[in-house]
DNA sequence: CGGTCCATTGAGCTTAGTCAAAGAGCGTGG
DNA sequence: CCACGCTCTTTGACTAAGCTCAATGGACCG
């Protein structure tokens, strides 16, 4: 199967980083020059490499391509995955290295990174020469914490049919902002145990419960590729709130 | 009983604030007197009110004296408890609006809030004004992603049992910082259905879970406050790391 | 004294976890 | 080309953690 094709063409490995960025703030010729220089250098890693160590000091990243998680372990092997990095995401970027360092960065599939360095003292050093990519980075950290709080929410009170359906409908919402969204179709590189350790379920269950949406007909799931059949019902069965992902209220938040 | 005395007498609620921004960096004799002169202007709140609407505009304040919490409502009623606020923490200070506004902040007890918007106006304007204010509501924002993602390890990796005793370690371990542990005891005055919400438990099951720890020997709880009874029984059960609270790579992270 | 809110208890049920085994898909080497 | 091993998915049977419903008891308050 070839459904990966369009993630590995380097101009839209690319172009993953630009959407991200400027759907958050609009950029200047310069801006987005200073990112096309900043992803000359890229590097890869295979699925299950540390990307940031947990307790290590960090090193500033933006995802290219692939999947990667923040996750913690527990001291008998438990693992939550915190949440799901997506191509475009940056990785411990001018955050402190108390948070970074705070849980690991794991790669989940092969992953394309840029370091992102240079991009961490410029706008560190003067934060009005590249005010758009200032902006973009501090709303993306917002969007992070807006997140962060639905995942609580999908742990503590949800069931484990809402949860996934929830968290599918992030992550078509995400995908999206980077054009990874093809009509109701977006790639799903992770394994049944990852979508476990995301929504605090058994690998046994996702299965059961990914089951149970395909016969209800909410979706198709095949090839690592995700179909969505019936979007209406999927928002109503997740609660699902169109500022879940915090896009109208970060624009609104803006102005 | 009276043993909410203490945290009433003015002159120690005032210092909710101060021991709380003084844990995370050195204040100026200008800056405990800009403190000192904001928290003249107090308001009282009853239980059940909502300090901060979802979907509106937050006003910043610091929360005085008793506990709050930011929630989520789902559509059917359920509500999941996203993190508690206590004595000193500050609430939608300088975050954008996009984040306060996505979930409401109510009170849990009686509380007294600081009306903040001088803070906010101070520090915005010209942030070297008061470095060690600025510093201190930075590290504890970093603080609050740390503690949501313990949030989100206890609800999806975590058994009732031991999500029970990791959320008393957080409790004790932040309101040691604002001077409200005695010894091996700490105030306790919310409900066991607040602590459902906040757990991702039902009412009866946190009954039966609190019960049990009482039984193990590991605490006691009556009349609203907590007598830890064997700390290191509680560490080892809820897998606690001196660094879950973020103090130490806090302090590291400075330097 | 009745009302209200909260804690507690019991019984029965449901959701989700565990254990174990059997397919399915894929790459590799003979 | 096929057999093997590896990883991931799927299935069944059983277990257990945690939920729901319902009732009781205790404390406080007007």
């Amino acid at each position: 199967m070839s459904q990966h094709d369009l993630r590995h063409r380097p101009d839209l490995r690319f172009n993953a980083i630009l959407h991200r960025l400027s759907a958050f703030a609009t950029l200047s010729v310069a801006e987005l020059q200073f990112l096309r220089d900043l992803s000359r250098q890229t590097r890869q890693h295979d699925p299950r490499v540390e990307l940031c160590q947990e307790g290590r000091v960090p090193v500033p990243r933006i995802l290219l391509s692939g999947w990667a998680c923040r996750q913690r372990m527990l001291g008998d092997g438990r693992r939550q995955i915190i949440s799901f990095l997506l191509p475009g995401d940056p990785c411990s970027l001018l955050e402190r290295p108390a948070v970074a360092s705070h849980c690991a960065v794991v790669a989940l599939t092969t992953v394309t990174v840029v370091e992102a360095k240079a991009l961490e003292t410029a706008l560190t050093a003067n934060s009005t020469v590249y005010p758009g990519l200032a902006l973009a980075i501090r709303l993306q950290t917002i969007q992070d914490a807006l997140l962060l709080q639905d995942q609580v929410v999908r742990l503590g009170r949800q069931t484990a049919y809402e949860r996934m359906v929830h968290l599918l409908l992030e992550l078509r919402s995400r995908l999206g902002i980077v054009q990874m969204v093809e009509g109701n179709m977006f790639p799903m590189p992770v394994t049944q145990e990852i979508l476990a350790d995301a929504l605090g379920l058994s690998i046994v269950h996702v299965n059961r419960t990914l089951q149970q949406i395909r016969r209800d007909g909410m979706l198709e799931f095949r090839g690592g590729q995700v179909t969505i059949l019936d979007l209406a019902m999927m928002e109503a069965v997740a609660d699902w709130t169109p500022t879940s992902l915090g896009e109208q209220a970060l624009r609104s938040g803006v102005g």
